[in-house]
DNA sequence: ACATAACCGAGACGGTACGTCCGGTCTTGAA
DNA sequence: TTCAAGACCGGACGTACCGTCTCGGTTATGT
């Protein structure tokens, strides 16, 4: 799964777009395997077949690392089959996020560069962007398409909504909850009125 | 403020409460003054003037330490001057917390413990405790009176209101946004109808 | 040759004692096997049953290391059997020394020394006071008696002449040629007269 | 001092001569600037606006660079106006090479070269070549000529005082004391009775 | 009165990850 | 075919922190 036996090597003065894939993936198999404890970035670049100073010149430290591969596999499996009903579907979607947070590794990711961002600044700005208002745009989708339709009032404060969808399920994410999907539909229904 | 200069010395056979006070304290201090990127074990024994091994003979690692900080003063300044209105009184309260955390080291503590238990299971359990139903008491008394007074209604689903609140706060406080105590009128008004 | 296998541990407050002379021994080990390009403090600290910051603990850097075991098995096998000839009594100790050199890793390790302190400025002044005015003092207490005994005039100049024997010695060893002792006699004679 | 600014390029299918001088002047300016420590392949050829490859192409590796250094730029200023007393000039000679070495990077990259021998057979076998009988021509032509003006015996072992000239010169050389020339007589007047 | 036992501060220990550095090789695209 | 540029691997460097261990000493308790 992470290996293409020979090094990689050099392509030119040009970095090697495959160096990025392979140590990604290697990453991204590392968390999926071991868990944020024991990811290491010398770990990462032996099963990447690359060298420790490759990964530090694409990424500034391990929490640079983590962020890129929290950000890389987003919305891929969140598309869900709209049923036109808004909390019907906000509850689908969230728990489809939680399903592809358990299956990927980018659940452990996430809840990595959450940790992370508690004592690297740098990281916690990242972390920061990550939930600019109107953020989880598929939700925000959602939302906005109920409000088109009627079923939600025209003033519905959609920011404050998807504010409180992140937190929880940030809440369940990083206490190690995204396993049971009955909390969703209770705290959707209270949010939608 | 982490000095009381005379080492304090064993008091014989059984521990010396003024240990724990004072690791507590040095502890405490550490994380108000460096943050959690700076706190060390070695350097909490080093202002406390006592020894790793003391340290450890009372915490099992550096997370229960960290956990014991989180609950060691909680519950003290929330106390606020109820006025009768539901969403006036949490949104106080909530305000109320949040100054807590940016005022008493706190904040970080619970920062710190949060993204210990990412990587600690034993952390993780003492954290999922801390979010157990009913859990944040200050708010669950509020709400109840809420639907005692009739400002609720009976069948208002108070563990799902909670919890949602715990993950307004908690994401406030992880992305380092305590600060700005806006966003709270709003999303307890969305909470409450 | 270079194991007990039980790690020796702390013995308290103070520096282990035993640490020392295992590290001492790896590192003499694996200079003697490897020589001096493969010579590594990973590789010191593994033999050794060490870990990395407790070699940094006792010595500054690979070059400090590296001069202690210069330092630490001198003046032993260079006891020869005087004969009351200062010319012969001093080809017989420089013949010993070089023997000496061969034989125990402590030419690899001058010869290191000397390399490390061309680019190293507290190493360069450690290798300089090793070569103090009447350093070399097996050979002065040779050239005393023999001033002494008036087999050299009162006013033999000695001190420089310890210096081209210093010099000799090491212009020999750096070039990898203490493996032929024909040319200590000439030199010898030379410098005596 | 070392800035063509525009890189000099490619002229073809045959090296371009003006990187070997470019290349190697970079090489003297950064050794004499800050030192064997400082010395990188990196650092020269971005000084020499040339590539690494460019350097390896010519040179097997930094050894034999360093060599080449040392050997470019010899027995130039060393003529000295020779009085027909032995002594005083093989002493003036001696002072000359001291004074060479101080004012031009020579010295520092004999240091250097004779630095990367300790670790580099290639290169000691380089620098054994450097000190073959008879070596420093300079000071045999003096010596040879004391012999035929009768000033020292015809039987005068030429080759042993020329090894420990060298000798002489390398100790000093190699522990940065080629600054005070005091030394330089008593030891010449050793040599020569 | 004295021995015992648990405590104490100090700090060294093994282990292991971090992020940096350099040597020598490789590939591109231009000349 | 050469060139500049610079990415690449490999692996050593020296630092930091965790949790454990031992020392030498102190103090309350048990005899």
């Amino acid at each position: 799964m992470s290996s293409d036996k020979p090094p990689r090597g050099s392509i030119g003065a040009i970095r090697n777009p495959e160096s990025d894939a392979a140590i990604m993936a290697a990453a991204r198999d590392l968390l999926a395997e071991k868990g944020y404890g024991a990811f290491t970035m010398s770990e990462v670049a032996r099963r990447a077949h690359a060298s420790k100073p490759t990964l530090y010149r694409r990424w500034d430290n391990k929490a640079a690392l983590i962020f890129d591969l929290c950000m890389s596999d987003r919305t891929d499996r969140l598309r869900i089959a709209e049923q036109g009903n808004v909390a019907a579907d906000l509850s689908a979607q969230i728990a489809a996020l939680w399903r592809f947070w358990r299956e990927a590794p980018t659940g452990t990711a996430l809840r990595a560069i959450i940790a992370e961002a508690q004592s690297d600044d740098v990281a916690l700005q990242r972390v920061r962007d990550m939930i600019a208002p109107g953020m989880p745009e598929h939700a925000r989708l959602l939302i906005e398409a109920g409000i088109a339709r009627g079923d939600l009032p025209a003033d519905f404060d959609t920011n404050t909504a998807l504010r409180l969808i992140v937190a929880f399920n940030w809440l369940h994410l990083l206490t190690g909850q995204i396993g049971d999907e009955t909390p969703i539909a209770p705290a959707v229904r209270m949010l939608l009125r």
